[in-house]
DNA sequence: CACTTGACCTGTCCGC
DNA sequence: TGCGGACAGGTCAAGT
């Protein structure tokens, strides 16, 4: 679920919150979801301070003072959520509907409380997601890590980079190659289709069939898309929730993704859902047409 | 090596 | 209401 924008809300907010406080404990219900051992998490998390919040392409990064990391992937259904103490909420004001229920809940899989009494949340309903300590200097080593490729928000990710970055895939149909993340950090089914979109790229079309002029385009849209994402604090379709519970708003400002059957907003022509690289696409079959040729 | 498919899990929605 | 099947935003291992 969570994609570049999503995880980049979840660390502003996490970065807010946490960075400071002192971890006093970190209950796991769940072996597969944090996996480290117990005299390991003793050692390295506990009455250490997360110093920083980072994030590369989905992956959440929590320093902290004993030179480990916190490494998390929310994968589809992954919430980092800080809850604050029981007379700090008090004082905080009704709750919203788009907050999430009381935590613990079912999906809850890890607990870390700080010294303050304020807690954070690690919930996960399908339990695809992880979290792993780590050494800081070893995250570099990770082989996701040393696979994924730029960050497309950053200024030195152009249209040049993408477009020689996608001749690996050349052969495979574009909405795949753009959801390859060592292609691409940070793209995932939402902003593949909305991205493909904006550039009227058909998501099959064949990645060699598509012009240096077109990836252009493409390369704007992404970072287009992905900051615009940002700005409305990510998609939230079911699960998504960032750090303090709350939802992202950008699926209103959607074009395609799960618009399938109402108007396109460039063309007026009816948006379908096919399904390309095994996923669920959306796109406009008027203005977003196949290229056989170059 | 490039590319596709199935697996990992649980919940929800849709048709019967 | 209940039940079976399809499907859901990500990644990896195993297959072709």
């Amino acid at each position: 679920m969570p994609e570049l924008p999503e995880v980049e809300t979840v660390r502003r907010g996490l970065e807010k919150l946490i960075v400071g406080k002192t971890i006093i404990s970190a209950t796991n219900d769940n072996h597969k979801s944090f996996p480290n051992e117990p005299t390991e998490v003793s050692e390295f998390m506990l009455s250490t301070t997360p110093t920083a919040v980072r994030r590369r392409a989905k992956v959440l990064l929590i320093d902290l003072s004993s030179k480990y990391t916190l490494v998390i992937h929310l994968k589809m259904t992954g919430q980092m959520v800080f809850v604050a103490n029981d007379s700090d909420r008090f004082s905080a004001g009704h709750p919203s509907d788009s907050m999430l229920g009381e935590l613990p809940d079912k999906s809850t899989r890890v607990i870390i409380t700080f010294s303050d009494g304020s807690k954070l949340f690690f919930n996960d309903q399908r339990k695809f997601g992880w979290m792993r300590l780590m050494p800081t200097i070893s995250v570099p080593e990770i082989d996701f890590m040393k696979r994924v490729g730029p960050e497309p928000l950053e200024h030195s990710f152009t249209a040049k980079i993408l477009f020689e970055r996608l001749q690996r895939r050349k052969n495979s149909s574009i909405k795949s190659a753009l959801l390859d993340q060592s292609v691409v950090a940070g793209i995932g089914n939402i902003y593949a289709d909305e991205s493909l979109w904006g550039a009227q790229i058909h998501p099959a079309t064949h990645v060699g069939t598509i012009s240096f002029s077109k990836i252009k385009i493409l390369t704007t849209e992404i970072k287009t898309v992905l900051q615009l994402a940002i700005d409305k604090g990510g998609s939230t379709d079911r699960n998504y929730r960032n750090a303090e519970g709350k939802k992202g708003s950008y699926l209103a400002f959607a074009r395609v993704f799960r618009r399938e059957g109402q108007e396109c907003p460039r063309c007026g022509t009816i948006i379908e859902k096919i399904r390309t690289a095994g996923r669920g696409t959306h796109f406009c079959p008027t203005c977003q047409v196949e290229r056989k040729t170059k």
